[in-house]
DNA sequence: TAAATCTATCGTATATTTGCGATATAAAAT
DNA sequence: ATTTTATATCGCAAATATACGATAGATTTA
């Protein structure tokens, strides 16, 4: 085949199309169980405190710190300063949008015609 | 508040609910722009060559042998080789499995009652 | 048979993620 | 005023992900 001729660099997300680049963006926002875990918590509403995520996982408290970072800054949970303490939840407005963008993309036509395999 | 105590270790994985880490892999493979564009591109069956996989993305050969590799593994594409060629389709079946699971995750129950904050 | 084509894998470099403890800060409780 | 509690962030280490070129192996074409 004819090699492509790549310049060395290792930041090639930003040449997607940023329809793809967002479903990837919100993918890797659930890609760790952790993540996964304080969202399913969050929804059941046991409670929206942070330090009781902290116990709810298997994790130091600076690493589920970050865990939550990572989950606002992609837009899916909200913290509001609680006095002494924070409250997580989730931005329902923004789940909703990535509920869309997710099952758009599952819901890709599935072309049932065989073009050489498949 | 009272620390944990961790031993150290780098794989906490293991330690959440298996159907945390099944979505987590799920979004895991779909967490690279490249991989979206793999699977939209397989979907629309334009072609299902790896050939054309390769020429349709700004990236190597061997970078998409690997992301190619990464989907093959979650199940989320067959690759069949025919000829000199691979053929590569996604896995219907387990494309509706990962649906579901992505679909019960972004169901969760979204409690309206107020506890604190959200 | 030799050359060309296609793909996977190896080796390697860099970037990012994951994890922890320590610590800074802020509020609440004593 | 001091201590306790809650949280975010810093600094670091290890693991994983991303990317490439080179190359091996398999197949087809010339």
């Amino acid at each position: 085949m004819r090699y492509k001729i790549n310049v060395m660099s290792y930041h090639k997300k930003q040449e997607f199309k940023s329809d793809e680049i967002k479903a990837s963006e919100i993918a890797k926002a659930l890609s760790h169980p952790a993540r996964i875990s304080i969202l399913k918590f969050l929804a059941q509403q046991k409670s929206c405190i942070c330090n009781d995520i902290v116990e709810h996982l298997p994790l130091s408290q600076s690493t589920v710190s970050q865990h939550l970072k990572e989950l606002k800054n992609v837009g899916l949970i909200q913290g509001e300063i609680d006095g002494p303490r924070v409250c997580y939840c989730i931005d329902k407005e923004n789940w909703k949008k990535a509920k869309a963008i997710m099952i758009e993309l599952f819901d890709m036509n599935l072309a049932p015609i065989k073009i050489k395999c498949c």
